[in-house]
DNA sequence: ATTGAAAAAATATTATACGATTTTACGCTA
DNA sequence: TAGCGTAAAATCGTATAATATTTTTTCAAT
């Protein structure tokens, strides 16, 4: 109740946000603090974030309609959970969404975007943090994609994407799949600095689906490798930690693809 | 037994009045009740359905994560207007997740899927209603490529296509448009029917192309093909100018593609 | 008339309250 | 003990009301 972060804030203090909470809970899932298949409380998000239960409605609602969490009518919210079979098809659309979104930016590629995307590709192979890397990872496949201008389509990717990111959360683990997956970026940037649009996308698909069929296994049963989960149902301010959201921009996507 | 459909029926509605709500703008939207642009007022909106204005929010909100409708916060609500250059990107992602789903579907097709969407052809050429024939290209659309299997993927397509059928809405009045939709149908179920899935793929995408590109005059403001004589040039707004009516049918009906 | 500040109105957002629905606990009967 | 009905608790969904923000109007000063 009494603000005992920010007593200092004295400069025009907009309302406790609808969005904030939105932002919090997305990352919150994306990141592997609220596990799939978690029930969502109203009251106890509320209380979490200081906030009554409407503007946490809001946003739940908003996450059922991204596909990240689910509804029953009169029964509760809870983070959405995927079938193997699923992931497989998320996957599917995503290799299509990307490569097609990819093969449109070769020909807007400029020399800067794929220096840009190498030193992301350098500082990811030095990081040895887990979420930064999940972080550059994004950032790269930004960087390369982004020239082809359409952010519709880039939308679409990150409402896809986010659907799987907590599963691939659990891959990025295993440290031979970050090796393989390195190996494959600078195999995809080799390609863009050559403009070779066929190779580009030939390279992403076969990534994307080895991914995917790591999942589909993962999600089968096999290999579980349990991802650590929390003692407590969620933490309150580290999801909105560094994010400088904008309304129309930014649904919080991270994640190795 | 019938223990859920009697006939004293006292208790008309559970408590879904937020999807009642979701569901009836949408279809306002969906079928050009509500034009591009137009602010949704929540008090207004609450008034017209009965509700308080906590369902209508959160029933704009879902429509938010649809892109059907934006917000600007603390402004208020407003139908989702397309820029020429957005329309043509969100027809070119759908060319693609269409042409993908229907080669999957291919393989999987069976005589009596055939048959069921050439009914359905039969019937929307026999039909003079344009609400009808909308419904029943959706139906065909659906006939053929649900074979696939592919729920996920089909969900994207739907929302997709709704971001855009506001606007086809307004090429249907042109009876060439769909002269020329149905020959097109008529040639993807010749294809499917001998399962090439290449030449189904091909013919589909020029399809969604050629509708892409009618659309992105439209919505220049260029004129639009009018060969039915008493036919002019329609700006968006004019073609979607609606009766003030009520929120009507649910008929999940779409656009043609 | 034009400008600009301030009040008023309109509208959006969130909090609180309450009935409705679902889940759980508990006692009764067979 | 298992099954079953019912009361209590937990939780959900929304109406109402209060607060914040934006937009419009008013009106005095230039």
């Amino acid at each position: 109740m009494s603000a005992s972060a920010n007593s200092l804030n004295k400069v025009p203090r907009k309302r406790a946000r609808q969005e904030d909470v939105l932002n919090a809970i997305r990352q919150d899932i994306l990141d592997g603090r609220l596990a799939p298949g978690t029930p969502l409380r109203q009251d106890e998000l509320a209380l979490l974030h200081n906030v009554s239960k409407i503007p946490v409605r809001e946003a739940l609602l908003h996450l059922v309609a991204e596909g990240l969490v689910t509804l029953q009518t009169n029964r509760g919210f809870s983070v959405a959970a995927l079938a193997a079979e699923e992931a497989e098809e998320l996957l599917d659309m995503r290799a299509v969404l990307e490569c097609h979104m990819l093969k449109l930016a070769i020909p807007q590629m400029r020399d800067e975007d794929i220096a840009r995307a190498a030193a992301i590709l350098d500082e990811a192979e030095a990081t040895e943090e887990l979420g930064r890397w999940s972080e550059l990872n994004f950032a790269f496949h930004t960087a390369i994609s982004a020239p082809a201008g359409r952010e519709r389509l880039a939308a679409v990717i990150r409402q896809v994407s986010n659907q799987t990111d907590p599963y691939i959360r659990v891959l990025l683990t295993n440290s031979n799949y970050r090796d393989q997956a390195e190996r494959e970026h600078r195999a995809i940037l080799a390609a863009c600095s050559i403009r070779n649009a066929e190779a580009v996308a030939a390279i992403l698909d076969q990534h994307i689906r080895q991914t995917g069929t790591l999942l589909t296994d993962l999600l089968s049963g096999k290999a579980v490798a349990h991802q650590d989960g929390q003692d407590r149902p969620l933490t309150a301010q580290e999801g909105l930690r560094g994010e400088k959201t904008r309304p129309a921009e930014a649904t919080g996507a991270k994640g190795g693809d």
